[in-house]
DNA sequence: AGCGAGCGCTATATAAAGTGAAGTAGTTAC
DNA sequence: GTAACTACTTCACTTTATATAGCGCTCGCT
């Protein structure tokens, strides 16, 4: 089912059963999540360089909200023995399919000067 | 600009000024306010309708999302005299902009069973 | 006349989520 | 030796959300 498809389903009116939107807006709760997603898109990227890109995010949460998006099965997350330790993170098969969230976050960003 | 577009600059790395999907994430910021916009999406609605289709939601969160979304201009409210008064929400044009986002949690929240 | 219901909220108290600064343990470059 | 990098954790604090109660009003019912 298409996106489009979906929203004229909405359109009959509440979702009073387990809605669509309501299930993804669970699973990305959280201030961060989806800028976590956004750098992510570009690629697999090191717990540093997020925090770097993010600014502002404290590492708590960035540290929780990689682990409930692994616990999703969203982003992978692959530890190098190397020296010092390095981690890394990516997005899996199934969270490149968010890439359509943050395109329409974009485009909706961009209008709202 | 398109969302793919958008997509591809962000691909270039951390967004370090304003970000288009940031700008819609602050503005979008709250548990509930993206379902408030997909109920608005299938027309006008009144604040005990809204309710009643959120289910879960506090009094004072509904109002306080509307009257967030009021101030950026994306619902419009109307209040009618009658009795009781009713009060009127809608989206504005510029509201109906986020419909590619509800759209694009559909389908993703549809993917997530 | 009195009762409860519905309208669109607001008030107050409490729980959950996020922030900011600091700390941890090991390694390496200056 | 000391400062920095790695990926985090801990703690005290603020911000945000929830739960519950209530307000002033009018309506229909009895």
């Amino acid at each position: 089912m298409s996106g489009t498809e979906l929203l004229e389903n909405l359109a009959d009116g509440p979702c009073v059963v387990a809605c669509p939107v309501r299930r993804a807006l669970d699973i990305l709760d959280g201030k961060w999540t989806l800028l976590v997603v956004r750098d992510l898109l570009s690629g697999k990227k090191r717990y540093s360089e997020l925090q770097r890109s993010l600014e502002g995010i404290s590492p708590r949460i960035l540290a929780q909200r990689l682990r409930d998006l692994e616990a999703q099965g969203l982003v992978l997350r692959r530890v190098f023995p190397t020296n010092p330790p390095t981690t890394e993170y990516e997005l899996t098969e199934q969270g490149l399919a968010m890439r359509g969230i943050i395109g329409a976050l974009a485009e909706f960003g961009a209008t709202m000067v």
